[in-house]
DNA sequence: GATCTTGATATACAATACAGCATCAAATTA
DNA sequence: TAATTTGATGCTGTATTGTATATCAAGATC
């Protein structure tokens, strides 16, 4: 894989995992077979035009030749357009979604637990972030913390452990550049304590 | 070749022409063969990711992926920057450069050719253009009157034509759109009689 | 005017690489 | 553990690629 072209192919990929979707969901939008994104995704082959451009179509992309010297500027609008909020990345979305549902769980199972509550406002609240500024993998690691809380045994830390991580994402939104510049942060003031834990 | 690849192909051979490289020359400075360069400006190759990458960067093109919302924003930077002048477009720079030598040529076969040194003054003056505007079809016409003023017998009748597609093409410049808006004919007065015609 | 360069683009054919289909292992969920 | 989902791999047909050559136009030379 030469040049500029591992550039494309990541940028596909991230493509597809900001917009939540599997290779094969990806496969049966594009038209592409899924063991082609495979391949792609991995680098190993040198995709056709046909499909480099059925893939960016079906990811909401377009496929554009510019100018050497204009391509900051298009890199810097498409920041902006993919940035901010809007069309909120799918797959935070969905992590999102699948916290407040594991919470509504907890609600019910251990409604009296300590922090509970508290944690339920900031996850609620979590949306209101520049959604793709988001770090997926924390909040992925927030959601398997938060499934041990269901674990007897583990309520307390995991509980504790959540409520950290929590705010550990949220101090990373706050700091983020995009964030800086845009309209971070919207509308609530928010109510976690302990401001301590920064980057 | 199906949807948005033909828009890329295409942009691929304006650009070239543009430049003013053979597909041998942009096949030396790719790396891509040129039966290669002709078979996708031809449209029968569904070419790979490669392939479309080297020929871009040898064209200083760059193949982004860019979100659909901006697409319009990204099309009108890239025409700004092609558009207006700076890195003259090669094709023209080489008509330019190709009459000036008949213009030598000329100087000493025929000197005292009635019109010839107004022709040559002018010609020398071109460059002054914003290379970009000019046309090129109408140069290489320039260019082909001029070469008959060689043929004895039509020596004469060549020059006034050639005088007459200079006054063209020097009256279309100064209508141009994108020569209104920018510093349209730079320095020097022109000496042309006859400011007859136009468009 | 005929022929011979020179330059540019198109085609022929062999080899390599991709695309497609089926299958598989691994991870996740119930 | 069974079931479902995700991503990876082997195999085969077909398309692109690369090399060499052919076609074609324009200019030069005689």
């Amino acid at each position: 894989m030469s040049y500029h072209t591992q550039g494309i192919v990541e940028q596909l990929r991230a493509a597809r995992l900001t917009k939540g979707l599997s290779q094969r969901e990806l496969s049966s939008l594009a038209g592409v077979p899924q063991a082609q994104i495979s391949r792609i995704e991995a680098g190993t082959v040198d995709l056709r035009l046909s499909s480099l451009a059925a893939l960016a179509h079906a990811l909401d992309l377009e496929l554009t030749l510019v100018p050497r010297k204009i391509v900051p500027a298009v890199r810097s609008l498409s920041r902006d357009a993919l940035g901010v909020g809007r069309e909120s990345s799918g797959a935070i979305q969905k992590a999102i979604q699948q916290m407040n549902e594991t919470m509504r769980g907890l609600q019910i199972s251990v409604p009296k637990l300590d922090g509970l509550a508290k944690l339920q406002k900031s996850i609620a609240d979590l949306h209101r972030f520049g959604v793709p500024t988001l770090d997926l993998d924390a909040l992925k690691r927030l959601q398997q913390t938060m499934e041990q809380i269901k674990h007897p045994a583990k309520q307390i830390a995991a509980t504790n452990e959540s409520l950290k991580l929590l705010q550990t994402i949220r101090n990373k939104v706050a700091h983020s550049p995009e964030n800086d510049t845009k309209e971070a942060v919207p509308r609530p003031a928010y109510s976690l304590d302990e401001e301590d834990d920064d980057v």
